[in-house]
DNA sequence: CACATATACTTTGGTTGCTTATTTAATTAG
DNA sequence: CTAATTAAATAAGCAACCAAAGTATATGTG
């Protein structure tokens, strides 16, 4: 394996970790006194809803948002009990809940959405236009590819484990 | 404010979010049969001690890995009781403690770099040297850049709140 | 049709990782 | 020498997750 791959590999990583530890900015519970697990799931109805749509399945959220089944049900209820989401059974199959925004909980994570894209436009001048969308595109190819390797990654390290004397 | 920006920085903020639910692929304690906060703490000390440091204070690991000193506390807790790490008494200042990794920790927190290494290696072939390297920079200038906008981005934020009617 | 199996979600109980507030011990300033 | 400060540890508690078990609905097979 080539020396130089190694090295740039170990910079890369040296990167991740480290924004991984101090990248949790934006998901600070005293900024909008509600819980950054509970954000998550009402940003991501929002940028997946359209107007017309049904609304989500608590699995397709799940799957999404790589958690299980059990998780989104409970930000759901608490959320819920807040009125900024819906439950309504789907009539084709009544095991289905979907699960919408309410007009608050849309004007809710509305707001919030606007001052995190302020961050962001800021963040853009700050790295340059071109930068910040290759920026976007490696983000995205990296998390594809840690998912894809996952797997792999996982039965590696325990056969390299069995070996162990 | 450009539009341009605006879209940009919306395209940038959607991968960061999905990277961030996606990316937490390595912190799976099922592989490593060890909490995840501990291995983060195991690799900052493999990272940051030179073999004739005195080794890390409490604070100093607090600090940079963004936590607060309690939770490094109880991280070294488990981890001494393991043996994968030594409290030495700072003898300049009593108060101090040194936390240094033990030869089997040191033999550890290797074998998880490892396999890390090597996914990070198939992850520089995939999106290219050239490309890594930038990424890798990109991580770094996002993540500082975060940093110095926390105390902006919740004033901005709160302010906003106080304008509601 | 009936019944076994599968699916979609919820409930329960428990773990991890973090926080704030407080305490203990050691150092430094007046 | 005392008072204030600092470093770390302890205590109590919360958020976010998971696995296992439970409930209700749907589906496939004889």
């Amino acid at each position: 394996m080539s020396v130089e791959k190694k090295i740039i590999a170990k910079q890369l990583m040296e990167s991740y970790f480290q924004s991984q530890v101090g990248g949790n900015m934006m998901q600070n519970r005293s900024i909008y006194n509600q819980k950054p697990g509970e954000i998550m799931v009402l940003y991501f109805i929002s940028t997946n809803v359209k107007d017309d749509s049904p609304g989500l399945k608590v699995s397709e959220i799940s799957g999404k948002l790589n958690v299980t089944p059990p998780t989104v049900t409970q930000h759901i209820n608490s959320l819920e009990a807040q009125a900024l989401v819906e439950r309504h059974a789907d009539p084709a199959d009544r095991r289905v809940v979907r699960i919408l925004l309410s007009d608050k909980g849309k004007k809710y994570i509305q707001r919030i959405n606007e001052a995190r894209l302020n961050m962001f436009v800021g963040l853009v001048k700050h790295l340059g236009e071109e930068e910040s969308l290759l920026f976007a595109e490696m983000m995205r190819k990296a998390s594809d590819y840690m998912l894809t390797q996952q797997e792999f990654y996982i039965r590696n390290f325990i056969v390299d484990e069995t070996d162990e004397k």
